[in-house]
RNA sequence: GCCACUGUAGCUCAGUUGGUAGAGCAAUGCUUUCGUAAAGCAGAGGUCGGCGGUUCGAAUCCGCCCAGUGGCUCCA
């Protein structure tokens, strides 16, 4: 099988980068070195941090490794002279390790300590010795050194023993390993061509969005160009969600503490950001969230089972006080926008409602482009049922349908056995980044928590009052991270429907100025979102310039356009112009500013 | 927040071992009025991220801070 045969080479390439390291910086303690996509990594504490000068030294040293063509030795001992080995050698983490799938069995063990020890025996260990270094490994490797294939140190990264804070930090030498220096090459140059599509550096080139330090970090402002795709995607929910029954509602963005008091947010939730206190008055909170608003605005008056499902939504901005580490462009931000929704419903319309928003969900996707993307459906942990809060029956029930409704559609999906939120399961919608980071998107999650908090009520049909059950949802998820995975899907190139300026005219001349205005008029008359370049340019520069910008349409405007000859559209991305009659340019660009449907 | 790195004009980047800044593009003005991916000329534009220190002298060396990048942690 070719995929194990480059794991155990990306393998074998992390066991050298150990021995390297050990032999150039004696009494390392090493943490794991597992095999992750495109390479391996191995975390390793040094005496003093290691910095990105020394990752060529090491890589040379393992170069040097390599060279010497030693075989890979296994060797299988028991635990407890393994403890007693790696005790003699100081490997503390090893150790650790060790004693822990002893002790504590293999549950504790997570999947990248399961590469170094086989929780299927453990009550043995298995050694790899390359030259002088031994090191703890379940293996597979390759039968020589010589055979390790393509590598490269490339990225320098701290990273917590066993991934607590709480822990030290170790420091995490990333590799990319490939079977043969060409792949290698190629997914290089890969990484240089996604850079291009960063919607951070877009967002600058195309002047959509930017962050002013003045203002202060996550908080993104919106030049016209970026409020106009604001603008379109948020009114493409609108436009979505309110044919079919979803209600706008409007919230204020701060708040006394005693609603998140109510909530159970003040106590549990850490992004809050500080209140403002003012002498003599209550304390105000801006709004990291806007479950609790709603839940507040359907306790205020009574309701009946005949409303349900009410399905309530609003686009507003939360506040949220995330690690300055954890900022990211528009995909990580401290201002972040979502189309909210919150529907109140009876237990009986869980899966109708659902399968509404999921029918919604594919639209916004298909309109999008957006193919490529997984679902993850957390549910709860059948061994620990006390965690969970709400009707029993709902969660098996809901569990059901969440499972049968992916399937049904036919999207990739992991079933998450024990993610589920306290107060109910979920779906996350996720999606990969130009540089292969993964970010949540659209979400549904029950909630059997807030409606008890807030004790919601309907009057059923017999007079008696129910507690309804609570969905929320957000499509977009957030328009900030939204538009961000957007501009990296279209690299900036947005279809005509979406793109800020659509169309551009571009006059051969001067003289031609008074007609392209008139024609610049007609289009913005049928909100064609049109410029005119009349720039004392050539026409081979507005040309190139509207590319630069990747405007859909360009329309050079000279004698033969006065004279009423067809348009040619010079459309991005296309060898071959669009010729219109002029009589239909009007009507051809109000069809392709249509929303897909 | 933590680890490593980076920060020179609006953008992309030069700047040798410390001797107080330079290019291209963009923007501005003038010339040119031109038919599908870069016309020519001119002037302008910088507290070299900020503050402090070492030095006769700092973009360059040191310290602290700010911001960004890649990870880690976090994202009830």
């Amino acid at each position: 099988m070719e995929n194990d045969k480059l794991h155990a080479m990306r393998h074998t390439a992390a066991h050298v980068l150990a021995a390297a390291a050990q032999r150039l910086y004696p009494g390392i303690k090493l943490g794991v070195g597992p095999v992750v996509e495109n390479g391996f990594f191995y975390d390793i504490l040094f005496a003093a941090p290691i910095t990105e000068e020394d990752l060529e030294k090491l890589e040379v040293e393992m170069r040097k490794i390599v060279a010497e063509g030693h075989d890979m030795v296994r060797e299988e001992i028991s635990i407890d002279e393994a403890i007693k080995k790696f005790e003699e050698m100081g490997q503390d983490f090893k150790v650790e390790l060790l004693r822990d799938l002893k002790e504590k069995g293999t549950t504790k063990v997570n999947p990248e300590e399961a590469q170094d020890i086989d929780v299927a025996h453990p009550d043995v260990a298995s050694l790899y010795q390359t030259g002088e270094f031994v090191d703890l490994c379940r293996g597979p490797h390759v039968g020589n050194v010589k055979d390790v294939g393509a590598f490269k140190l490339w990225k320098l990264a701290g990273a917590y023993w066993r991934g607590k804070e709480e822990n030290p930090q170790m420091q995490r030498i990333y590799g990319l390993a490939f079977e043969t220096q060409q792949e290698l090459d190629q997914y290089l140059t890969m990484l240089e061509e996604a850079k291009k599509r960063d919607h951070r550096k877009l967002g600058k080139e195309l002047e959509l969005f930017t962050i002013i330090d003045d203002i202060g970090s996550g908080l993104p402002l919106f030049y016209p160009k970026g409020a106009i795709l604001r603008r379109m995607v948020e009114s493409f929910i609108s436009n979505l969600q309110e044919p079919r029954g979803y209600t706008p509602i409007w919230i204020p963005h701060i708040t006394k503490g005693t609603l998140y008091e109510r909530s159970g947010h003040l106590q549990k939730y850490d992004a809050m950001y500080p209140p403002m206190h003012l002498e003599g008055e209550a304390d105000y909170y801006l709004k990291p969230m806007n479950c609790p608003h709603f839940m507040m605005l359907y306790a205020s008056m009574p309701h009946s089972y005949r409303e349900m499902p009410m399905r309530w939504v609003c686009t507003t901005t939360n506040y949220r006080y995330e690690k300055s580490g954890e900022l990211s462009g528009l995909t990580r931000v401290r201002s972040l926008t979502q189309d909210d929704c919150h529907v109140f419903a009876r237990p009986d319309q869980i899966e109708g409602e659902i399968n509404l928003m999921l029918d919604m969900i594919e639209l916004t996707y298909k309109a999008f482009g957006f193919n490529d993307f997984w679902v993850r459906i957390s549910v709860s942990d059948p061994e620990n049922p006390d965690k969970y809060i709400g009707d029993k029956q709902v969660w098996i029930d809901s569990e059901v349908s969440l499972k049968s409704l992916i399937e049904t559609r036919g999207w990739t999906h992991e079933v998450g056995v024990g993610e589920a939120a306290f107060y109910g399961p979920k779906l996350d919608f996720m999606f990969k980044d130009a540089i292969g980071r993964e970010w949540q998107l659209s979400t549904i999650q029950l909630d059997m928590n807030l409606p008890e908090r807030f004790e919601l009520e309907y009057v059923d049909s017999d007079g008696s009052k129910k507690r309804p059950v609570v969905i929320h949802r957000a499509i977009l998820g957030s328009t900030e991270r939204f538009l961000g995975i957007l501009i990296e899907h279209y690299a900036g190139a947005f279809p005509f429907w979406i793109a800020p300026v659509q169309l551009r005219l571009a006059t051969v001349s001067d003289e031609f100025v008074p007609f392209a205005k008139l024609a610049q008029e007609k289009l913005a008359q049928a909100d064609i979102r049109v410029d005119l370049d009349d720039s004392n340019e050539k026409v081979g520069k507005k040309i190139r310039n509207s590319a630069t910008h990747k405007i859909p349409w360009t329309i050079v405007i000279g004698q033969k356009e006065v004279d009423g000859g067809d348009f040619k559209v010079n459309v991005f991305g296309q060898e071959e112009d669009l010729v219109i009659p002029a009589t239909e340019l009007v009507d051809r660009a109000k069809q392709a500013s249509q929303f897909p449907q």
